[in-house]
DNA sequence: AATGAATGAGGGTTCATTCAT
DNA sequence: TATGAATGAACCCTCATTCAT
């Protein structure tokens, strides 16, 4: 009755430790200035252990992006404006706390040469907010709270690229920095005389 | 007084090969995988040639963004939509064609290690845009187009943000990308309820 | 007393298949590109599996040409040449078969490191053949055959060595190679004129 | 008048010590124990000025046995046996000078993976002999002192194989190996009754 | 000024061997 | 006993940079 597996066991411990290393390389150094040897100095175990899971420090660098989990904020009001405030001081937040441009940085890079890394990139950090703030307009939509047959996903466009923009602008962002931004979006959604049936 | 230096003067032909490749590689590579061996050998100069120059990757790197110049789309028209959507049709195509992602990634990836590379990245690139997108708001609030006391740096955000966001999201750019994206944020502006006054 | 030893005993199949790959990947792959995780691998068995056995690359190897065993050709014929063909026939097939020239290099090429490879193999490789041969040639001396007082060791080179040259000629090896070889070698011992008594 | 080329000249210094370098830790260790960094070391050179020169660690290797040059005898005497000895006396020689059976375990063990090297041995090692010995051997058939119709490339097998046999054997080269060895050869191409026309 | 040669330092990867189950 | 995991030491190769012509 539940036989352990022969020999012994992987330690879930370098598991952890190596992605976790990696992660923080790729976002404090990039990809082509993180090394093998870094990583497993980072992750306290030896390099051989980390070819035993991963086959190359592209594979790697793979499984990395693909742990990365993006903890959603939890989209408790039920009013369009709040939760899209929400979200959007959440989405800054995290991605100020995962360097996340710099890892954005690393994965744009690295696009020609290492396709997959910008596509796993998307998959754990920009599709789940996309998805969030899609589920808020539309659901706002049923409400009738924003006009139908609106453009949702260039008015997702523009939130997220509002963060983008300014990071890159150098400009600081302001302590309320979604309020503005929300509104903004929010009015040209409400507004009349937009959409495609006028 | 105003002697020439002794000796050969410095080609002002490699000058500029030494840039051009430098950027095109910066572009296409990367900064870390651009190797000094390749700019050289695309730029048809030697190694100590370029030493000669610059100090390090670093300091020609930084002086190859310095270097880069974005032609401005004339602003022909006299009326904000136009203007807007000629703009941002630039900004789209420009962006396309320096690989301007790529090379956004690879500033973004250095920035802790190079933050003036950003920095110069902004200067050239980022402000330029901004500036001509504040034109031409400030002259429509003028105009009365607008209405005044609008963000129009949360504007702007939006504006070029939905170009950073479009590309991330994996999703192609529609032929006329610019339409939609310029009408939403307009119509923001212009719609009754918003700006400070209220 | 005859007591088995305590705990499990040792696959003896396990022995056989170690051994059996690890000359198969000499043959092959030569003593230093040989693996040991490959020689598991092909065996089947884990690496401490066979560090149980062998204290090291150079022990495993050192006992698998030591398991190596040459089948050698039956001497059917009672006369000197037709035995002398067979016995060369047998010896270039058998060579052929085992990747005998690969191996031969592997062991030439550890002489310095490690002698005991050299030593082994002509214990099972070159011995047999070069005893069987002298039997022969010492039989036919008896037969009055071939002269007496001839020198049989540099015949047995000869004999054995035109293999080598030919191979390392790099010319292919006719149909009938051992006829002409052995009628020139057995010539030279039956011709009048020679031998240390004259 | 004789401009030299630009740049600083490749020192030929170099150029011969690391093929030396290399050369002996063929023969010493073996292509495959032979590391970069020991003969950059031995050739008191550094790594990239061996990569300047060849592609990697085949191509150097290659280079090497390329470079390989076996002074050859001059054949002086103008009779058979004479010269036959003479020529064997230097392949003796010539061959353990140059630890001529290690780096032809080298090559042999080698076949598989890099069949260049065996190629470049046979073409500057064996070839040249086998062509030496060719003459002699022709040159006597013109003279009438062996018979014609004679398998001359057997014989050579023979000759050369010989060294190789004894080698292997393990047995001693006695002080005047070459003697009976080229006698019982000789004797063989005397003899009466051999040869194709009978 | 400009070149081709040379270098110290490091990169990714693999190996023979040992550990822990 | 036998397994899969782990390791220190190397290996081949490349890079940014400097030297010598």
């Amino acid at each position: 009755m539940g036989k352990s597996p022969p020999g012994r066991p992987r330690s879930p411990e370098s598991d952890r430790v190596i992605l976790e290393a990696t992660l923080r390389l790729i976002a404090s150094e990039g990809y082509s200035r993180m090394s093998m040897d870094r990583i497993a100095s980072e992750a306290g175990v030896s390099k051989p252990t980390i070819y035993l899971r991963y086959d190359s420090k592209e594979d790697l660098a793979t499984a990395a992006l693909a742990y990365l989990r993006i903890e959603q904020a939890p989209r408790v009001h039920n009013d369009v404006r709040g939760d899209l405030i929400e979200q959007m001081r959440h989405f800054r937040h995290t991605f100020g706390e995962l360097s996340g441009m710099s890892m954005l940085g690393t994965v744009l890079m690295e696009e020609r040469h290492t396709p997959k890394l910008l596509k796993l990139w998307r998959e754990r950090t920009s599709k789940p907010y996309r998805r969030l703030l899609k589920e808020i307009l539309e659901h706002a939509q049923e409400q009738g709270d924003i006009r139908v047959n609106e453009d949702i996903d260039t008015a997702i466009d523009m939130l997220l690229g509002a963060y983008y923009a300014r990071y890159l602008s150098g400009e600081p962002f302001p302590v309320n920095w979604p309020e503005p931004l929300v509104d903004l979006v929010l009015r040209s959604l409400t507004a009349p005389g937009g959409g495609e049936e006028s």
